[in-house]
This record gives C-alpha cells, structure tokens and sequence, in this order.
DNA sequence: TGACCTTATCCGCATATGCGGATACAAAGA
DNA sequence: TCTTTGTATCCGCATATGCGGATAAGGTCA
C-alpha cells in the first residue's frame, strides 16, 4: 500500500511524466534526456533513479552509459498505469514539442558519440 | 499537464486512497471518515479538501453535513485512475478492513446523529 | 438570539522533496 | 596509470506538504 503510494508520487511530477513520454518511443540514455529535456545532468539522474525505485523504468549499464527503458514489471497496477500514460500523456502539447525535440536530437547525433550536440 | 501532475499527487496519500476506497461504496460526511479511519477531523478535512481540489470527489451540504462522493467529472484521465483504483484498491489488506470497519460503523449507526459511535 | 453540532481553516512545527553545483565513482582508451 | 567521458551521489538551501490542536465559520433548533 505504501508502495503504491510511492508509485503515484512517482507520477507526480512533470519532469517525470515528459521522461516516461519520451521513453515510451524506446530506450534513452542520461544524456539523450539532459539534451532533449535541457535540464542538468543531477536533475535528470535523480528524476530517473526515482522512477527506478518506483518499479516504472529500469537501467542497464552499456560502457560508460546507462540506457533506461519503461520497466514492464511484475507489479500489475504499474503496468496498468504505464498503458494509461501512454493513452493520455501524447496528448500534452508540451509532450509533443519533446517526442519533436528527441526525433530532431537523434537525427543530428547520427550515432555519434553522446555528448555531441547535448553539451554546447 | 501541472493539472495532471497534481492529480497523481492527490493519489499519493495512503489515507487519501483510503478514503478513496471507502467512497467507492457510496457518498460519505466527513465523520463518518473519522470514526471508520480513526483519524481527527482537521486531518480527515484537510484531505478531502485536497482531493476535490485534484477533482476527484465533490461535495454537498445537506444540513449540517458535507457528504463527499467520487466525481465522475469531465477529466478522461481522472476518470480512468478512479476506475484503475477500482480494480486494485480492494486488493490491499487495509482497505477491506476499512470497508468491514465501514460496514460495522453504519449498522450500529441505524441512521442516527452522526456523532453517535463516532465520538465516544 | 444562544446553544450545539459539523466542517473548514489557521497555526507552528516536522518531514519530504526539489534544485543545481560540486564531488565521487565507473568505464573506456591512450 | 592517467585522462576523458558519462553517471550517481552529496551538499546546502528552498519549497511543499503533512500533522493535529485551536479557532472560525456555517447550519439547526429551541
């Protein structure tokens, strides 16, 4: 109960809910976010690891980056709840300007390395 | 989206799911809450004030009664939560001792002053 | 009006959480 | 090993929220 709890407090916040819009098009790394999201390298990390701790995505380590994705777990409210965001979230003007800034952020990286185009 | 933020806030309570729960049986006054949750007013007040200001339950006067009922209101996705919670709450321990404490509370009080098996 | 009941809000205080720069840690390559 | 890059955590500070007693406000009835 207090995990559930803890789960919608995940949700409560809007620099959360735009990371979980946005990894609903596939994984991302810190600095694919930090890029997208123009937010500093701390705050990205520490939004993540809350949505880590929550059950909602989940991190795997790749040479020096980690790649999240939305964690489709055993918990089956949070499942229900990441189909519901999915329904609801594209609708958000502010998630769309974010799926348009992430499509234009990957076709300037062109696989290159991370950081290229994310810092100056 | 600030909209949306808030409503997950209003459902990372433990006692406002509670509450929640509790009015998916039907309207309830503000000490029927308090005598089932065991909880003081202010507090009990305060979180009802919270969630209708999330726009998940509204209230009426009769008397001198505030009687709160869920909201089935114009926001697709206030709707789509409270109908989630719906399907989960009932899952937890907790909220079935609610509902039993609930159940218990309303027949002994046979329609009677609100106070009478609330406080002392 | 005055007594009483129910509910809302106020108050001071405690805790949780957010922020972003600074620092520590991890991995890869020279 | 040293450097560089990416990520996680620490730090001090600010704000949001919770608590429950106290008080105010609204309603009823005699």
């Amino acid at each position: 109960m207090k995990k559930t709890a803890h789960l919608f407090k995940a949700l409560s916040e809007e620099i959360r809910l735009r990371i979980l819009a946005l990894l609903q098009d596939g994984e991302l790394c810190v600095c694919d976010l930090m890029a997208v999201l123009e937010l500093p390298q701390s705050t990205v990390s520490r939004h993540l690891t809350y949505l880590r701790h929550a059950g909602l995505v989940e991190g795997e380590r790749r040479g020096v980056w980690m790649y999240y994705r939305l964690l489709d777990s055993g918990d089956p409210l949070a499942r229900d709840l990441l189909r519901l965001l999915a329904g609801h979230l594209p609708l958000f003007e502010i998630i769309r300007q974010d799926r348009q800034a992430l499509a234009d952020y990957l076709a300037e990286k062109k696989h290159n390395r991370c950081n290229e185009g994310a810092n100056r």
